[in-house]
DNA sequence: ACCTGAACACCGTTCAAGT
DNA sequence: ACCTGAACACCGTTCAAGT
């Protein structure tokens, strides 16, 4: 008993602690997330969580940056450029769409989440293959983000409407930004 | 002085009370504004608000409704649609981006504000003056819209480089959408 | 009927006291 | 050194008691 203990609940993880709180959010909203209750759920005392994250912001900027993590893993197999493209921007949108509103504006964040940074460095690379220069990509990076991140926030979204939109800008932003310039 | 009172302060209003609940957010940021916060700076009992806004949503609603309730007065004369519409998200781009990102996500709620509506329907009369069909012009919108509200919430952002984004856009969209379909 | 202000049920976080 | 839990300084909002 004293050697080898069976604990009755695992360790506090950074791991279980994000668990909890993506459960909380799923099951009662961004507004039901607060520190005493993550406790409350971990079966801990309020103050054990500041163990693993700093205060709340990090711990949320923690939940958004999981729920984002494996955007882009699907899709950086074959296929051309502006396939992979679009299909980075799909999950992207998908990802941040199933997010509440109050946490989604976190992605986009002045200091961004890793995987925030992961989904752009993709992104950039792909429009640096299809020709665009460094400034070039840049630029059209940012257009073809600010329309996948205003899209997640739409109500009553169409999957479909979202790609032929997408399709119409990058388009564009290749016979514009692509060749010349 | 009991006939004709000259009260030192002027009387409560949801005029007054938006004035202050402005002032706060922008010198102490979204976070600062509490009712309480708001009650002291009127130097009014807290609950005295509660008089003309039900709860904290809807005076955070009002806040980013006055906010963004002029958008569009500069440009609904002369020049072609689609300068119009590019001049009203020009205006709406620069107006959320003055927002707060928690406040932003209000302009585009499910139940939209009346600023965000009467945006709304100017733009899609725009575009059903350039040729757009109902439906077309509602689907035209939305990418527009999205487009729009993300570049809001991008940082560093470049005014010119939106408009850049913008016209590849809508030109794209008008290709496609305009003529045929 | 209206307004007051005490009170309720929470927050995030600090910090002194214990182990 | 680490963990506890009491305490601080707040919240939004309800509601009974006063006028």
């Amino acid at each position: 008993m004293s050697a080898a203990e069976t604990p009755t609940t695992e360790r506090l993880s950074r791991e279980r602690i994000l668990d909890a709180a993506t459960r909380i959010v799923d099951e009662e909203g961004p507004k039901g997330l607060s520190m005493r209750r993550l406790a409350q759920e971990l079966d801990v005392w309020p103050m054990s969580v500041y163990r693993y994250f700093q205060d709340k912001a990090e711990l949320v900027d923690a939940v958004v940056d999981r729920a984002t993590a494996d955007i882009g893993e699907q899709s950086t197999a074959g296929g051309s450029w502006k396939g992979r493209l679009r299909s980075l921007l799909r999950e992207t949108r998908a990802a941040l769409a199933a997010q509440p509103a109050e946490f989604r504006v976190r992605f986009t964040a002045a200091d961004s989440s890793p995987a925030a940074l992961r989904v752009t460095e993709a992104g950039l690379a792909d429009l640096r293959e299809g020709g665009f220069s460094q400034e070039a990509a840049g630029a059209c990076w940012r257009a073809l983000l600010a329309y996948t991140i205003g899209f997640a926030g739409l109500a009553e979204v169409d999957e479909d409407e979202f790609d032929r939109g997408l399709r119409v800008l990058l388009d564009g932003l290749e016979a514009e930004l692509g060749a010349g310039d």
